[in-house]
DNA sequence: GAAAGAATTAAACGCGTGTTTAAAACGAAC
DNA sequence: GTTCGTTTTAAACACGCGTTTAATTCTTTC
């Protein structure tokens, strides 16, 4: 029982690497497992399925994230909430993914962003149910944060800051290379998220426009 | 030389729905014939290939899109431009899309965000070496419209936004749904827009932050 | 050290994909 | 009405996928 929990972690390491790269769809069993080093059919033989392997990869990250992001919310003043304060919740537990893997971060969000945009409704119903309690307690910090919007303008709002989340970290390695190209940037796509926290701030809170037609 | 036209068409028609409701992937070539009620075939014979039939299908909007922008672009004022007014170019390019189809928009606009998210190279070196010059022309407007933005936030602002309104569109469906059932909002697709062009002029054109670290 | 259980392996299965083929049907021009 | 190029058709091809199988090897336990 010690070869087994080694190959389960050769596995992981190297789903989650190339999950991140490719997306879920674009990755093989077959290129997982030769990357890992181990057989084919020990994905199934250990994690039942692709799908069990997707949820494997996912949660050891959700289960440092979401415990970490709750410790932030409970952190938080009780009154005179800004936006920028509860955007900077998000900050210290993503870091903290750190403990999982060196580029931990990146590679979480990057997943995230592919469970979205690829038809993965299995992921999303056992996010809900597994942390459906925290994703609640950040929704309503928002709104703390934002009184001046109506509920449903603040809905779509942070929906559309979750998305841009997370289509800037899809697309944050071949955007890097022509800012690169373009700005002699040298920033690694380790920054864009403090690139990304003024514009999501303003966007969700910019004043609500008049109801046009 | 009559039906060969109405073979075309039939698949071009299918295809787009398809190929916007589930992206360009996950739409099978036997998918598009059948509902097209052509041979398996034919899209090979006609457009040589998958991608070729891809290219086909962007091509019939951005032909109409793209024109229609320039023509704003040149009808802009010469100064004091503001992000909003820029943004508001976009609109009425995006609603003669109508004349290609009934929900020409809502299909461009997904067919853009599953080029972007899927990785479909070709479709981005295509479009810029035949649009290249108007999509310079709008960035150059962004540029005068914000001025107070060094290029390199410019240019990553910009890409949120882009990625903000494609993430949306593609969404939009299930989040629709979610926010009727929250919101009694019998809000179709249709209007997402004007709910994110404010969002998406704020983000733009916030205050520079002050480089931290 | 032998027996029992867990883990690994190579091979094959069934399926769906994009593409190609070669024959059949069609349409226009003489 | 025949001919010739175009278009349509059904069938097969080659490939990659996730999964399963059955045999083998390794580990542990008595």
């Amino acid at each position: 029982m010690k070869k087994a929990a080694q190959t389960c972690e050769r596995i992981i390491r190297a789903a989650e690497r190339l999950f991140a790269e490719q997306g879920f769809e674009a990755t093989s069993l077959r290129e997982i497992t030769q990357v890992a080093g181990v057989n084919l059919a020990s994905v199934n033989y250990h994690f039942g399925s692709k799908k069990g392997l997707i949820q494997a990869v996912m949660e050891r990250y959700q289960s440092v994230f979401m415990p970490a992001l709750q410790q932030q919310l409970q952190a938080l003043p009780a009154t005179n909430l800004t936006t920028e304060q509860v955007l900077a919740c998000l900050v210290p537990p993503l870091n903290a993914l750190t403990q999982v893997r060196q580029d931990g971060p990146e590679i979480y969000l990057r997943l995230l962003g592919f469970a979205y945009s690829e038809i993965q409704g299995h992921l999303r119903r056992y996010t809900m149910n597994r942390f459906g309690e925290v994703i609640h307690q950040l929704f309503a910090c928002f709104e703390a944060a934002n009184s001046h919007l109506s509920a449903d303008t603040l809905f779509w709002r942070l929906h559309f800051a979750l998305g841009t989340t997370l289509f800037a970290q899809v697309s944050a390695q071949a955007l890097s290379e022509i800012a690169r190209a373009d700005f002699q940037e040298a920033d690694p796509e380790h920054h864009i998220i403090e690139r990304l926290l003024p514009y999501l701030a303003a966007g969700i809170s910019a004043a609500e426009p008049p109801r046009m037609k």
